[in-house]
RNA sequence: GGCCCCAUAGCUCAGCCGGAUAGAGCACGCGCCUUCUAAGCGCGGGGUCGCAGGUUCGAGUCCUGCUGGGGUCGCCA
């Protein structure tokens, strides 16, 4: 239970016996009534504005009505103070026993402390990775794969019913491309001397295991064929096999996806014509001139007649084609398709996590859902910015032309996957971050990773060393009163801070929150650590003290439970050591 | 030129649905220290939240305009 979340309910319990006490008005707005803890520590332990958001209504100056909601709130169980602040805050304090009993509950709760029901069950579809089949992941991908990824985990563990998706692009221009490459490197599987990879081929070498495994299965057999016959089959032969590998990397990164949707059986199945035929149904489609682009036009640009989307009724700036001039779909259409069968599948809230470069795209595709959905279902795009790849603050080169870029497999064989995970969440998904293969697995405090993972590894030693104490033993037994300095319930705010941080993240879509949170719980954790280094009292396990130690043993567990349940949500192993 | 994102301490970045005296790390300065795990620890100085208006009891947060940086710009996915 949140602890804040469950005060509010008091709070809010407490204005319901004020109105009937006809000290306040009945039916009171309350839904801006926030209840939160303070930055200051000391401004209380929770502060609400209540009197300042309710005054309008009742008629009243908040510093007047915020006297009289204290002094009922003074009466709660577990409150030993109300104080009125500054312009009509409340600034509540909780009695020790209170947050000492919030151990008990981390304990007894488990990793699945901070669970929430907050989500109702709403059927949410994350979609995330996506890359095109026409080669290996790389580097860059690696970012969208675990913003996406710990999205998902967030989002299951405040209570959404998650899918977790991938959208294979196999329907376009891209993946001919990739066929006649393929098909140059199966000829030369076949003894021939192909020379140098043309021009608008892909050269990358990945492509010579899929030409020889190719001609291994089919001999000469395509050879003499024409390319309308042989395309297709070598496409989809390669197409399948990049995907196992692409699947594999993502196994490797610890990406859990459960469906990939194909754009082509997607188009196949007519899924494209259906939305098609509502929108116009619907009166959305048009045949139309579009304006010229407002500044600068292009050289070549020309009024042509197109078909086109009322993309401007839903808020994008311009209408969109859905159709090229030879009669097939644009990758706009097939994405229109391919959202409302999202939501056909249930999806209510939809979350496409994008690379930088599709910004433009948002309007379009967040007009298009509204449209083809009715309103059903709300897009959110989650736009990542670029990762800059150094090494030990030089940057590394990549080109793709020369085939040097660096894949996901190779980082994550560089500093595993945890490393890889942790790290993409330091930053704010539409921030550029910085990727430094020396730093990031450099054992200092300069090192998130490092210096969450050695908090959960000091816990786990002292765990070791008192033998493993149990949790319900601990929760039911260990003198928690005796966890009283300042430093020990401070550390507990942070804990109980946890079920807050997972709604607040998951409602916003923001997974890096956890990232931050658990930085500031370890800093929390370390700081008390070194206490105990001046003053052997201030130690986890004192000496002649069992009751003490037993408490304190109750609060490093407690602090293992909470890191090791935000790593789970970031889908990072929690280490029991630390080697160098 | 249109649209989108960004701008917070010297540097890299947090900042919740608008809330009280804007935070952290690095760097810098001073002091301490040889370890229940092995990143040393503690304290301190440092801010016109890009600029100018507006809304509000209250703005880093919302709105408008401007400046600077990035992205993108009619059938590439």
């Amino acid at each position: 239970m949140n602890v804040f979340k469950g005060f509010r309910q008091q709070l809010l319990a407490v204005l319901g016996e004020m109105a009937g006490a006809g000290e306040l008005p009945g039916g009171l707005d309350t839904s801006r009534v926030a209840v939160e803890p303070p930055r200051e520590a000391a401004h209380g332990d929770v502060s609400t504005n209540a009197a300042m958001v309710l005054a309008g209504q009742a008629k009243a100056n908040p510093r007047q009505l915020a006297p009289k909601i204290a002094e009922r709130l003074k009466a709660l169980p577990g409150v030993t103070g109300v104080e009125v602040a500054g312009p009509g805050f409340l600034n509540l304090r909780f009695t020790p026993e209170f947050w000492q009993a919030q151990i008990a509950v981390i304990l007894r709760a488990g990793l699945a402390y901070g669970d929430s029901d907050a989500g109702g069950g709403l059927p949410v579809n994350v979609e995330y990775v996506s890359a095109n089949p026409t080669g290996p992941l790389h580097a860059a991908h690696a970012r969208g794969a675990v913003v996406g990824d710990a999205l998902a985990n967030l989002l299951e563990k405040a209570g959404f019913a998650v899918t977790r998706e991938y959208y294979i692009n196999d329907a376009g221009a891209q993946v001919d491309v990739l066929g006649r490459s393929a098909y140059l490197r199966y000829r030369e599987a076949l003894g021939e001397s192909i020379g140098e990879i043309p021009a608008g081929l892909y050269p990358g070498e990945y492509l010579k295991e899929v030409g020889q495994v190719l001609a291994a299965r089919d001999g000469r057999r395509w050879l003499e064929a024409l390319e309308s016959e042989w395309l297709p089959a070598v496409r989809d032969f390669a197409i399948d096999a990049i995907m196992v590998g692409i699947k594999e990397d993502l196994t490797a990164l610890g990406v859990g996806i459960q469906v990939f949707s194909s754009e082509r059986a997607l188009v196949a199945a007519g899924a494209v014509r259906a939305a098609f035929d509502t929108l116009t149904a619907r009166g959305l489609i048009y045949e139309g001139v579009l304006e010229p682009p407002k500044g600068k036009v292009p050289d070549d640009w020309e009024p042509r007649p197109q078909t086109l989307f009322r993309a401007t009724q839903f808020g994008d700036d311009v209408d969109r084609p859905l159709r090229k001039s030879d009669g097939s779909w644009t990758y706009f259409a097939n994405d229109i398709a391919y959202h409302l069968d999202k939501y056909r599948r249930g999806a209510r809230v939809l979350i496409d996590v994008w690379g930088a470069d599709h910004g433009g795209y948002i309007k379009r595709m967040q007009a298009a859902t509204t449209a083809i959905t009715e309103g059903g279902a709300a897009l959110d795009v989650k736009i990542c910015q670029l990762v800059h790849l150094m090494d030990n603050g030089v940057p590394v080169k990549m080109s793709k032309r020369a085939g040097t870029f660096v894949t996901l497999r190779d980082v994550i064989e560089r500093v595993g996957a945890d490393v890889v995970r942790f790290i993409m969440l330091t930053r704010r998904n539409d921030q550029t971050l910085e990727f430094d293969f020396a730093k990031v697995t450099e054992q200092s405090k300069d090192n998130p990773v490092f210096y969450v993972q050695y908090c959960h590894a000091r816990c786990r030693s002292v765990l070791r060393h008192a033998g493993e104490p149990d949790a319900e033993m601990l929760a039911a037994e260990a003198p928690l009163d005796r966890l009283s300095s300042p430093e020990e319930l401070e550390l507990i705010r942070l804990l109980a801070g946890w079920p807050r941080l997972v709604e607040a993240a998951a409602e916003a879509h923001e997974a890096h929150r956890v990232a931050f949170f658990l930085y500031d719980l370890a800093a929390g954790f370390h700081a008390l650590w070194n206490r105990g280094k001046d003053d052997t009292t201030l130690r986890f396990l004192v000496e002649g003290d069992p009751g003490l130690s037993r408490a304190r043993l109750a609060l490093v567990k407690a602090v293992a439970t909470v890191i090791a349940s935000g790593l789970r949500v970031i889908g990072v192993a929690p280490v029991e050591e630390l080697r160098s």
